[in-house]
DNA sequence: ACAGTAACCGAACGTCATTCGGTTAAGAGT
DNA sequence: ACTCTTAACCGAATGACGTTCGGTTACTGT
């Protein structure tokens, strides 16, 4: 480690040692965590983030905020990081499709408990210890499973692509899979209108969709294991 | 249709009339295509869009663009319509599997082009017709090839996060999927470092993954589809 | 008691999208 | 050919935003 560094930031993710706490000078409102679970719960509410807003939450002034964080995007990295840890820990005692199924769940999960800082996130990756050694156990347990060496980031990444889309799908407005009204003369899409009005719809339909997804993925991936095994 | 309305702005999407061209009063230099044209330029040079820039570009006033575009979103919008025409229109004469694999390539590809654009799109949905259209072919396409009707609209779903999430990878930085320097003592990810090192990187480790990942959602899909087969 | 300084604030700054009032000139009607 | 309408354009102003700066408060260690 050591190779990761938050920009201009070093200490977001500060441990809740007892002893650091009253050691400052001066600790009226504000505190780092104080100020995320604002934002947090800020976001949570209007989809946004803004300063003044947050400052008004906390009920002190904007600027005071940049002593304890040093501006919006480490607050941003924070919660992204605050979200990783919440996904926890990964079973060490399944086979790694179970494991690997179990993980990608609770990896949504966290991310569903706040559909609207999602969008906010994209395009960041996760640097919290806590998420890259959970990344650590799931690289062991798809080794141990029989996945070649050189394989294993890339079927990381297909894992985190589709479960980052799904996420996706929670925030996102469900236009497309609504049924249109047909409007007077037929529609343009009679088969996907039938087939959007015999699914669910909103959250069911993400969630329906997701667990769909994941089956498929992990089921192709042991199909893949299994190809390997007959070649080599 | 008509039930999805573009908010404030009703005809971004001009089909290229040739009698309405020339009917408009003093067409000098800005129009909603070259608008557009400079828009996609800026986000692919710079990252970012902001209206100065773009007027700066076009050789105008930032005010002058609100005549052809009711704002920034109204760009942004036109733009992921634009990156959908892209697409194009799926191959109807494949078996679904291999129809769907041509559909999510040409879909990523459409969106590798410009990786820059990505991240603004989120949270949006395509409402472009020519889109539209081709979620259609694929509905028929899918309920051809045996899908149950009301599970076609999930498996839309599943491979539309699984391609924007691996659209959202292009744009991303490497930094989780790079080889950490292991700086003096033992990595705390000895293995994932290993794995990081033996895979390829940047946009071919992209690449692989969304390949890979791919040919397992199709393989899981299928085997889906014959469980439910042998099941009914 | 006093010095040092963490924590805080109000006021400013720069950047951004957007709006408004006014100007120019192409083209329609006569 | 003349005028009248109005699309197209511009500069200036507005308001929201993130961030910076200089100064003030009051806790803490001595």
């Amino acid at each position: 480690m050591g190779s990761i560094t938050v920009k201009g930031c070093d200490d977001v993710n500060v441990v809740p040692d007892p002893d650091d706490v009253p050691k400052r000078r001066r600790r009226r409102l504000l505190s780092v965590d104080a100020i995320l679970g604002a934002a947090l719960a800020l976001v949570d509410e209007n989809g946004r983030l803004t300063m003044t807003e947050l400052a008004t939450r906390l009920g002190s002034s904007a600027s005071s905020i940049y002593h304890h964080l040093p501006g919006r995007d480490a607050i941003l990295e924070a919660l992204r990081d605050r979200l990783g840890q919440d996904i926890g820990p990964i079973p060490v005692d399944q086979p790694w499709d179970a494991g690997l199924a179990t993980w990608l769940r609770r990896y949504r999960d966290a991310f569903a408990a706040h559909p609207n800082l999602i969008p906010m996130l994209t395009g960041q990756t996760i640097t919290d210890p806590a998420v890259l050694a959970s990344y650590e156990q799931v690289t062991g347990m798809l080794l141990r499973g029989g996945f070649a060496e050189d394989e294993v980031v890339l079927w990381l990444s297909v894992v985190d692509n589709f479960t980052l889309g799904s996420a996706l799908d929670l925030a996102a407005p469900d236009d497309v899979w609504l049924p249109s009204a047909p409007a007077g003369g037929a529609s343009p899409t009679p088969r996907m209108d039938a087939a959007v009005r015999a699914a669910p719809r909103g959250r069911e339909r993400a969630d329906a969709a997701f667990e769909l997804g994941l089956t498929a993925l992990v089921a192709g991936m042991r199909a893949h294991l299994d190809a390997a095994a007959d070649n080599g």
